[in-house]
DNA sequence: GATTTTCTAGACCATGTGGTCTATATCTTA
DNA sequence: TAAGATATAGACCACATGGTCTAGAAAATC
């Protein structure tokens, strides 16, 4: 690994716990590959921190009072200075792992871990790597699905909405209406009348209980006629 | 622990690589915890065999001709079973990790990882956790968050769209098309005249390059007029 | 203070849209 | 075989919609 000749890592701390910020200082001082160029106790000094020393590394704590951590990734990002982010929190709630996982976190590590899997984390991020300890990534998982099994749930309950009386025909009536094409248009492109479509249409409207086009079009949207066939495509 | 006091797993393992098929039911078999109840080479076998012997746990290939793995996700989840499923690969593919716990496996682990490690997934599984390698997370993670940086570029390039030429006037009555009102509603509900709309309306149409309020409406959802508000909020 | 933008509003007209009713051929289902 | 659902299509009518042009008042910008 050859690490003593490497420049150090410079790291900055934020948290608003100062004894903890100390501590961990201490820590990553007395490992000796790492610079904590700076701590601050809270996200406003900060980000004037990172501006000045342009740390490759910020432990950011999440729990904090005021602007919180998850604002704090989002404004460190804004900087665009590439900084990495490894989030801290003393309590493994999935949503906020989740949200700061999310917005570009490049590691979640809890404050009750042992030193050597901080440092290890450090290291990983340092090197590009992402990371979630085992026990925080099961539960981000967790969440993750659980929010996919809400959103397939919905979309199941939505099928048997109203779009489901449409026979096949009026189904691609309904499709091409979506794209804003008129009734010549839709007439020509299925190679029927136009008072054909106009039928269709008016059962459509029967059907989806709506008394105009734009109705028909933002209800079909807004019960995922559209969106079935492109999301979640496998 | 207590294992041994406790009713074997019934396990089920489709593979379209017999020999890895084989191998896998020795390994299980010789851990003494796991009763492989069936072997399948394809998912539709596999899901018959899932419906007859109904495994708490599938080890599923995800690399298999015909029907691939996800799509044996997706059917497994459909039998609504409760069966549980560890996805086997023989690549970190990330968009296939990504998917695969998109669509509720339990886990994903390498073929080319050590059965130690398989029998530890197993079982994590079993107990109710997901699990993801460490290496495999970590890929995940990077594709997680590929995605949703690459959503908000496109919001923020979206922000240059035409929607930006509107005055607010004309936002305002553009957010009332999106509700499907007529020219008439529209009027009363800002107290101008009905021409007056109109008006408006037709500058709408120029600016954003249509001819019709369906395809303003198109317009406006597509590119986050109404979205804008609601998606993303931290 | 002059210019531009925005919001307001009218007139006129062509055409698209929606409502209703009737009707035939086909296909499915009871 | 009769009944029902579906796809087709015409006629007629009222009105909503969109296109174009003109124009005044207010506000913002230069």
């Amino acid at each position: 690994m050859r690490r003593e000749f490497k420049k150090k890592s410079r790291v900055l701390l934020i948290d608003d716990n100062y004894e903890h910020l100390a501590g961990i200082r201490e820590l990553l001082n007395l490992e000796g590959t790492f610079d904590v160029v700076g701590i601050a106790t809270n996200i406003t000094v900060g980000l004037n921190l990172i501006k000045k020393y342009q740390p490759e590394i910020v432990l950011l704590d999440m729990n904090m009072p005021e602007k919180d951590g998850l604002q704090g990734i989002l404004e460190i990002a804004k900087l665009d200075l590439g900084t990495k982010v490894l989030a801290l929190s003393g309590y493994d709630d999935a949503d906020l792992i989740f949200r700061a996982m999310k917005l570009g976190a490049k590691g979640y590590v809890l404050k009750t871990m042992a030193s050597a899997q901080l440092i290890y984390a450090i290291e990983e991020v340092l090197n590009g790597k992402i990371y979630l300890p085992l026990a925080l990534s099961s539960r981000f998982f967790e969440y993750f699905q659980q929010s996919f099994r809400q959103e397939s749930e919905k979309e199941e309950v939505e099928e048997e909405n109203l779009l489901s009386y449409l026979t096949q025909r009026e189904e691609e009536v309904l499709e091409l209406l979506t794209q804003g094409i008129t009734y010549k248009g839709v007439a020509s492109k299925l190679f029927i009348s136009e008072t054909t479509v106009k039928t269709h249409v008016n059962n459509i409207f029967q059907k989806l209980q709506v008394n105009d086009r734009t109705q028909a079009v933002l209800y079909a949207i807004n019960n995922g006629f559209l969106t079935k066939k492109v999301k979640m495509a496998v």
